[in-house]
DNA sequence: CATGAATGAGGTTTCATTCAT
DNA sequence: TATGAATGAAACCTCATTCAT
C-alpha cells in the first residue's frame, strides 16, 4: 500500500487528496512501468491489464480511451515538474526573504528538483519521452511554461542582474542555461547514467559552482 | 536528387559511398521523416510506403523487418552523431597542432556538431527519441560512447587540466558539464525552440564562455 | 446443437466434459472442414473465420496462432485413434477374457475402429493429412504409438503365437500386417472409394478372413 | 550431374528423352525436394528458386504458375506409377508366358514396385501428399487407375480365380486386398518406418506369402 | 463496479507473378 | 534466356474498444 504513496501525491494538486480506487492504481502503476520502458505506442491495454491483474475492460471503465491513460499520467506529472514556479507567492518569495543571491535560489531549486526527479522518475520518463510525440502535450507544456515558468524566472534573473550578480547577457541565455544545467544533470543522473558511482551531495555542488561561475559577472565575460 | 545529398552522406562511412537505388531512398527519406514526427511504434509501414511512393511489398524487399529499417537509419546516425572522436588522428590532433586551448577545441567542436545537427536534424530527432525504447540501440550506442568517445574526451580535458587551464574537478565531471552544454544548445536551439529568433553567432559565442568561466581554473572554484 | 455432440467426444478425454463455447465449436468445426478438404497450408483463418460465422480475431482469441488450431484439433484426434490400447486393463482383457482368439480380437478391433472412423472421419483426415509435415506432430505419434500401441499389440501377438493360433513370423511383421490390413481397408471404405457401394459387414468379415488366412500357423508358411 | 538421371527417367514417357536446361533440372530437384518435406501450399517459390539456384523469374520463365510446376512433377509420377499396367501387351504377357501362377505375379509386381519406390521416393511423396488437396489430380489419377490398372487387374484376378489358384471372393476385394498389402508395406518400409533394420528380401517374401495364405482358394474361406 | 468474449480495422509480413533490363 | 526489383493482394495476427453478463 505504501508503494503506492508517492502515485496519489503525484497525482494531488493544491494538496487535494485524489480518490482512486485500488484497480485504478494498479492500472496507472503498469501503465507508468510500461510506458516508461516500452514507449506508450508499443505498449498494449491489455498488457496493461495483465500487470495490474485487472480485465481489460476495467481499464476503459476508468479512461475512456489508452489516450485518456497516457493524459491521467503526463498532465499530474507536468504540473509538479514545474511545481516551484505555480505557487503564488513564488517570486515573491524569492525576492524579499528566502534568497540572497541567484545561487542561494539555484542550489534550492536543484536540490528540490533532484527530489523530485528521485521520487517520480517513472513517469517523468513517460512525461518526456511522449512530449515529443504528442501536440497536445507539448501545447500544453509550453502554455504552462511561457505563462507561469518563464515569465516568472525572468523576473528572478533580472533581479539578480540588477543586484549585479549575474552577467549582462540575454536574460533568456541565462535562463536557457540555467535550466539546460540543472535538466543536463538530473538527465545524467538519473537516464543517462543510473549505475554510475556518483556522489550526489558533491556533484550537485559542483553543478551549482559551475553554472554560478559559468554566469557571474565580472571581467573576462567577452572582455 | 540533390535533396538526397544528405541522406547519402549520413549513409556513407569511411568515405565509401553506398548504393541505393531511387526507390531505397525514397523509403528511408519517408520513413526518417515519420519517425521523426510520430514516432517509430506509431508509423505503420503503409503510411511509409504512400509517403515514398511505392509499395508496401517493396519496402520489405529492401528491408527484411520494420525494425531493420529503423536500424538502418540509426547506426549511420550514431556514428556521425560521434564522428570527431572516431577519427584516429583526433587526440593528437587536438595535442599537437590544432587546438592551443579548452576553448579553442570547444568553440570547434560546438561549431562542428552545429553543423552537423542542422544537416541531419531529423535522423538525429530518430536516434534520441528512439534509443529510449531499444535496448539494442542503446547497448551499441554505450559501447561506441565509451571505448571511443569518453577514453579521447578524457585525454583531452586531463591535458588541459595539467596545462593549468581546467579546474581540478574530476574528469567525469568536466566531461559530462561540456557534454551537457553543448548538447543543452543544440537541443533548445533545433527542438525545444526552433522558432524562437535566434541570433546563432552570438549564442554559440556565449555558450563557449560560459563553459569556459564554469571550468576555467580560477580563484572562487570551492574557494 | 446435436451435430456437435462428435465433436465434443473427439475433445474429451478421460470422460471429462470439455467446456467450449458456441463460437469455439463453430470454429472447430470450420477448421476441420476445411483443413480436411484443402489442407492446413491452404486454408486462410478468413476463410474459417466466414464459414464459422466468427470475426477473425476471435479465432486468435481461442487459439494463440493458427498452428495452435491444427493442433486443437490433431492431438484429441491422434489419443482417439489409438484409444483401444491407451485403456489400462486392455491386454489383461484381451488375454483373461474376452477374446478367446486373435481372430475375434481382430474382429473386434476392426469393427471398433470402423466406427471409430465413421464418426470422426473429417478430423482423421486432418491427421493424416498433416501429419507428413509437421515434425511435431509425426514425434507425438511415434511416442505414443511406441509407448502404448506397440507395447501391447505385442504382448497379444507373442500370447497368440505361443497358443499356436499364429504363425511363427516376426512379431513386427505380424503387427505390420495386421495394421495395414485394417487400415488399408477403412482408407478404402472411408476415402479412396467412399462412394462404392460397399457391403461393409461382408467386406469387414472378407478382411478378417484374409488377415487370419494370411497369418494362421498353418502348413505352407514357408515350408 | 549423375545425380540428375533419375529425373530425367522420372520425366520421360515412352522412351522419349525430355529435353531439360541444366536450371529446369535444379528447379524441379529444389522443388520435388521441398514439396516433399513441406508440402504444395507450405513452400514459397522463392524458396524453390534459392535451393534451386536460379532466380525467381527464371521458374516462371519455364512453369507459368507454380501449379504447373506441381503438375510438371506429379504427372509422370503418376504414370511411372502405374506404369506396368500401361504397357500395351501387360495382360497378355501375364496369362501367356511370364507368370505361372498369382503368387509369381504378385512377387514381381512387388519387387517391382518396391525399386520403383525406392528410386523416385520423393517424387512419389508430393503424389500422394497432394492428390488429397487438388481435384485435378484425383481425377486424373482415378481416370487412369479405372481405364487401364482396374481393368486389366480384374483380367488377371480372374484369370487366376478361374484356374483355381484364388479363392471366389469378389474380385474387387481380391484386387484390393492386394493393393492395399503391397502399399502397405512399401508405405511403411519407405515413409512410416524407412530407418527400421529392414531384411527387404525377406519381408518381401514374407509379404508375398501372407497375401497368398490370404486369398488361396482352400477349405477354411468361410467354411 | 468489474469482467472478458467479441469485434473488425489495421498492423507487419509473405507471396506468386510481372516486366524492364 | 535469365534476372531480380517491384508489385499489391492476401496472409497471419494484434489491438483498442464495446457490451452482455
Amino acid at each position: 500500500m505504501n508503494e503506492q504513496q508517492w502515485l496519489k501525491e503525484l497525482l494531488q494538486r493544491n494538496g487535494e487528496d485524489v480518490k482512486l480506487s485500488e484497480k485504478q492504481i494498479k492500472i496507472l502503476q503498469a501503465a507508468i512501468e510500461m510506458f516508461a520502458e516500452k514507449g506508450y505506442a508499443a505498449t498494449s491495454t491489455s498488457e496493461i491489464a495483465k500487470r495490474a491483474g485487472v480485465a481489460e475492460g476495467t481499464i476503459f471503465r476508468h479512461y475512456k480511451t489508452k489516450k485518456d491513460l497516457l493524459l491521467a499520467i503526463v498532465t499530474p506529472t507536468l504540473f509538479k515538474s514545474v511545481a516551484p514556479f505555480l505557487a503564488k507567492e513564488f517570486v515573491k518569495e524569492v525576492f524579499e526573504s528566502q534568497y540572497q543571491s541567484y545561487e542561494d535560489f539555484i542550489r534550492a531549486l536543484l536540490r528540490n528538483r533532484y527530489q523530485f526527479v528521485k521520487k517520480y522518475l517513472p513517469a517523468i520518463r513517460v512525461f518526456w519521452q511522449e512530449i515529443a510525440f504528442h501536440a497536445e502535450i507539448k501545447e500544453q507544456f509550453q502554455r504552462i511554461f511561457t505563462t507561469h515558468v518563464y515569465q516568472k524566472f525572468k523576473q528572478i534573473v533580472e533581479h539578480f542582474q540588477e543586484k549585479g550578480e549575474l552577467t549582462a547577457i540575454p536574460v533568456d541565455s541565462v535562463i536557457r542555461m540555467t535550466i539546460t544545467t540543472i535538466a543536463g544533470f538530473l538527465l545524467t543522473r538519473f537516464i543517462v547514467l543510473p549505475d554510475y558511482d556518483w556522489d550526489d551531495e558533491a556533484e550537485m555542488e559542483r553543478t551549482v559552482q559551475f553554472l554560478m561561475h559559468g554566469l557571474s559577472k565580472k571581467d573576462g565575460w567577452f572582455a
